[in-house]
DNA sequence: ATGACGTAAGTCGTCCTACAACTTGCTTAA
DNA sequence: TTAAGCAAGTTGTAGGACGACTTACGTCAT
């Protein structure tokens, strides 16, 4: 009935850049300025933050080692190498490099080279890494499934009006649902988010998919969460017929921020507990 | 009796690297190459890694914002500004405000400028930052202190050889200690360091103070961890007068790895539910 | 007076070149 | 055999330049 091996960390939220760089992957490929042309401005939807040309270096370079090109412990081509292979200067590769030296998943040794942190099998990336939970559940080779099992527009709460800097009147979409993993029961989660700048339609289009893709056509890009852990116990937070009997859940409490820096989501999301890996990077 | 308040986030392992940068803190002052003199290499204790001026300047600016220089929303100098001020080129302070970046310390924005995070209040730093429990304890202006409950020598388990890389008939020690923030316990810790490079003197300090002074004497520098969280409901991991009733543990079960990638302490540490404020920062 | 538009200044992103600091392996000399 | 030292390769930092983006301000037509 229920797969007893845990599926492993990060998710929330759904930011396929657009995937500008990788063209062929591997064998001679070069990304240039020439890459991003200027694109169609849609007022609506304007281009992400965070598509600079070291930051997609680095998203290929990341691909790379996850794919096991370069395998954990060996030493990367040096930065002059990559600069070459990629055609940018080496100022972008070194901003590429760091980023996911910051990530944990490189060493940057000063004199030696760079090489690709051993953090044991499966273990990839973190839960800091700002992912959708489905998406990360699909990575791991599961088909991640989704159940609604409420959704009402309410006024705010106290606390929904400081986490989210509202005012005092206005109202917000709640929504309940469950998240599986072929079939199995990882998560229930309670997402609240202002109505403001939401259209009927549009508040019916969160819950049925990911609400990520819903605010993606808005215009509202993720960039940044703040989330306070807590372990729970309790028979309250479960509901439908896989209700754990224990009643233990990971607790991961979260504010969503986009990218001009206002929030835009509150959830707290309960985590069977054992059925979802988390697994946290620390460096310094 | 306990304090209700929470204290904070993040934790475990002491790098005070050095303090090579602030002689004055603010008001004019300068980092050179020359304020990092070749130092006397000691062949046991070599200057760790991350010193580089660029994590130098990060620190500091990350202190000034700590301590209220910079305001949340404020926007920071700009970075030819911080470059002139602190005596050093572009690129170094580009490095040290993407590191601070890649914290969710600050917010670059091309065109505009680099802005400090607004992260609600007393929420300064995540779990993902590697510092030491006591360490954070104290930050957060509480009084922190230990007990030792156990301490001893024995084989290897299975699991602890393969977390640690270890051979099948190594040993280690075995430390159980509880940690306190003003007389109220707050985490409970159980600790697992190989006893090779180990004397038996060392294994007496261990113990009595953090370990990671000891591990620094040792040429050993905390460089990365990689853990696992879980939430935990038992009775069997608590000791003492001041045991929990309800059991409610969240347990940080960690690996942690040296600046050479070596695995050099395996510890579980079990936190009691609503005493310490966990915080994670996900970005992108 | 008001709004749209264009301009200019400021800031981050990228490039180039050069050199310093560090690691590593190999050579050389004692 | 051992230790010292050299040489090549790699990352760290410097300086100057320009491109891309944002913002504010002033101009101009309405």
């Amino acid at each position: 009935m229920s797969t007893r091996t845990a599926i492993s960390p990060n998710f929330d939220s759904n930011l396929r850049s657009g995937a500008v760089v990788p063209p062929s992957m591997r064998d001679d490929f070069a990304v240039t300025q020439m890459a991003i042309p200027d694109s169609p401005r849609q007022a609506i939807n304007p281009p992400h933050r965070g598509t600079s040309l070291g930051r997609q270096v680095a998203q290929h370079l990341r691909s790379r080692i996850m794919q096991g090109e370069f395998t954990p412990g060996a030493r990367m081509p040096s930065e002059t190498q990559i600069a070459q292979e990629y055609g940018v200067s080496r100022v972008t590769v070194r901003t590429a490099v760091k980023l996911l030296e910051s990530q944990g998943l490189v060493d940057v040794r000063h004199g030696s080279g760079t090489f690709v942190c051993d953090l044991g099998t499966g273990i990839k990336a973190g839960i800091q890494e700002l992912r959708s939970i489905t998406e990360t559940i699909r990575e791991m080779g599961f088909t991640p499934s989704m159940e609604r099992h409420k959704g009402e527009v309410r006024p705010a709460s106290a606390h929904e009006q400081t986490r989210l800097d509202l005012d005092a009147d206005e109202e917000v979409l709640e929504l309940q649902r469950a998240i599986f993993a072929d079939g199995d029961v990882v998560a229930y989660s309670y997402d609240v988010i202002p109505t403001s700048g939401l259209t009927k339609l549009t508040i019916e289009q969160m819950g049925q998919g990911s609400v990520f893709d819903v605010f993606d056509t808005l215009g509202v890009h993720p960039a940044r969460a703040i989330a306070e852990l807590h372990a729970v116990s309790s028979q309250d937070v479960a509901w439908g017929s896989q209700q754990p009997e224990q009643g233990l859940f990971l607790l991961l409490d979260q504010v969503h921020f986009d990218d001009v820096g206002r929030p835009f989501m509150y959830s707290k999301t309960y985590f069977v507990e054992g059925r979802f890996q988390f697994v946290i990077l620390r460096t310094r």
